[in-house]
DNA sequence: TTCCAAAATTGACCACGGTCAATTAATTTC
DNA sequence: GAAATTAATTGACCGTGGTCAATTTTGGAA
C-alpha cells in the first residue's frame, strides 16, 4: 500500500485519486460516495479498500494536501511584524479549512489523531503548521517569555476555537477573521503581567 | 418533540433515554447502536427517530447531561488562586470528555456547531463553562488586561488543545494534565509585555 | 357513542461505508 | 515455459443510520 510493487497498483491508485479529485471539484469533499469514486475509476469497490483506509483515509490524503500546498506558500513569506499580518498570513488556511463543514469535521478528526502507531496526513500538517509560524515568531516583535513553539501551538488552538465558532449559529455576529484577531492579540501581546 | 403533547410520547420518549443509559453504562457510548436502544425499549425504530434528531442527537442530550453535571459541581468551588488549582478543577471535566474517543469526536463535532438555527445541548455546555470560569476568574489572581470571558474562552481552546494531542500517538510523552498546565500559565501568567 | 382530525407509531426499505472468501493476474522458481 | 507462489482485484454481502407512506392511537367535537 504504502510501496506498490507492482505497476498495475500504482496505476489503479492514480485512477482512483484522480476520480475523487474529479468528484470533489465538481461537487465538493461532503458529496464523494466512494461507489462514485470507483465506478468513474472503473474498479470494484473492494479495491477501494485495498488502497487506501476507508473513505477517511482518502480524505486524510486529498485534504492534507491542501493544506499542504497552503503551507508550501506560507514558508515562504515573510515574518509578520503585526498582528494583522499574523492574521492575514493564516487566514487563507482556515478559509480552506472552513470551506465545508464535513471538511472542517475530518480536519478536527484528525488534527491530533493518529489512528494508530503512525501520525496521519492532516496531524502531519498540523505538526508542519506549528513548525512554520514558530519560524516566523522568532522573528517577530511578539512576546518572548515562552518559545516560538509554545506560542504557536496556542496560535493553532486559537483558530481551531475561531472555526469552530464559526459554524456555530448564535455566533456570527463577528467574522472568524476578527475572532482570530481579538484572540492573538491577547495572546501575543499581554499588556501587563498578573 | 420539545413540548409532549401526550402522555404516552414523554413515556416513549423516557423509555428510550432509558434504555440508552443502560446501553451506554454496560458497553460506553461509542457501543451505543440504534437498533438495540429501540429493541430494548420496545419500540419501533421509527420511532426512535420521531423522538430524536438521529443517533447524534441523542449523543448530544446524554454526553451535554453528563457535562453539565460536571458544571454544576463545578460551579459550587471557590475561584482557583493557582494554575495548579485551576487545572485540577478542570481536569475532572476533561477527563469526562476524553474517556473515549467517540465521546471526544461528538464533543467536537458538536462543541461550536448547531445543527440548524438553535444552538444544541454541547455547544450550550461550551458557553456554560465558559461563563463558569469567567466567574472565577474575577476572583483570581491572574492577568486582568483582558476580560474574564476572554480569558475563559482562551482556557477553553487550550482544554480542546490539550485533548486533541492527548489522542494524538506522537504527542503521549507528557500527560494531558502537564500540558494543560504549560498552556494555561503561559495563557494566564505571561511574564512579560512584548 | 360515534366519528374525525391530529399525533404517534410502525416496519419495510434505502444509502452508504466497509468486509472477505473467491478469482484472476503477475512474479518467481525450477 | 510450466508450475508454484504471491499480489491485486472482484462483487456479493453485511452493519448500521436514517426515511416515509401506511397504520394505529388518542383526544375531543357533534
Amino acid at each position: 500500500m504504502s510501496k506498490p510493487i507492482q505497476n498495475r497498483t500504482r496505476a489503479t491508485r492514480a485512477r482512483l485519486i484522480e476520480s475523487a479529485q474529479g468528484i470533489i471539484a465538481a461537487k465538493g469533499y461532503g458529496a464523494l460516495r466512494v461507489e462514485d469514486v470507483v465506478q468513474t475509476a472503473g474498479v470494484a469497490k473492494g479495491t477501494f479498500f485495498a488502497h487506501f483506509a476507508g473513505k477517511d483515509g482518502l480524505m486524510e490524503l486529498m485534504i492534507g494536501a491542501q493544506i499542504n500546498a497552503f503551507l508550501d506558500e506560507a514558508e515562504t513569506w515573510p515574518a509578520p511584524q503585526t498582528i494583522d499580518d499574523l492574521v492575514s498570513q493564516i487566514v487563507p488556511l482556515i478559509q480552506f479549512m472552513t470551506s465545508e463543514r464535513y471538511v472542517f469535521d475530518v480536519i478536527l478528526r484528525h488534527s491530533g489523531a493518529a489512528a494508530r502507531e503512525e501520525i496521519g496526513p492532516i496531524a502531519q500538517t498540523f505538526t508542519r503548521q506549528v513548525d512554520v509560524v514558530a519560524r516566523w515568531l522568532s522573528d517577530s516583535p511578539f512576546r518572548k517569555d515562552i518559545s516560538g513553539y509554545l506560542l504557536a501551538e496556542g496560535i493553532q488552538a486559537f483558530s481551531v476555537q475561531a472555526m469552530a465558532l464559526h459554524f456555530c449559529a448564535i455566533n456570527n455576529s463577528e467574522t472568524m477573521e476578527d475572532r482570530l484577531r481579538i484572540y492573538l492579540d491577547a495572546w501575543l501581546n499581554p499588556r501587563l503581567a498578573s
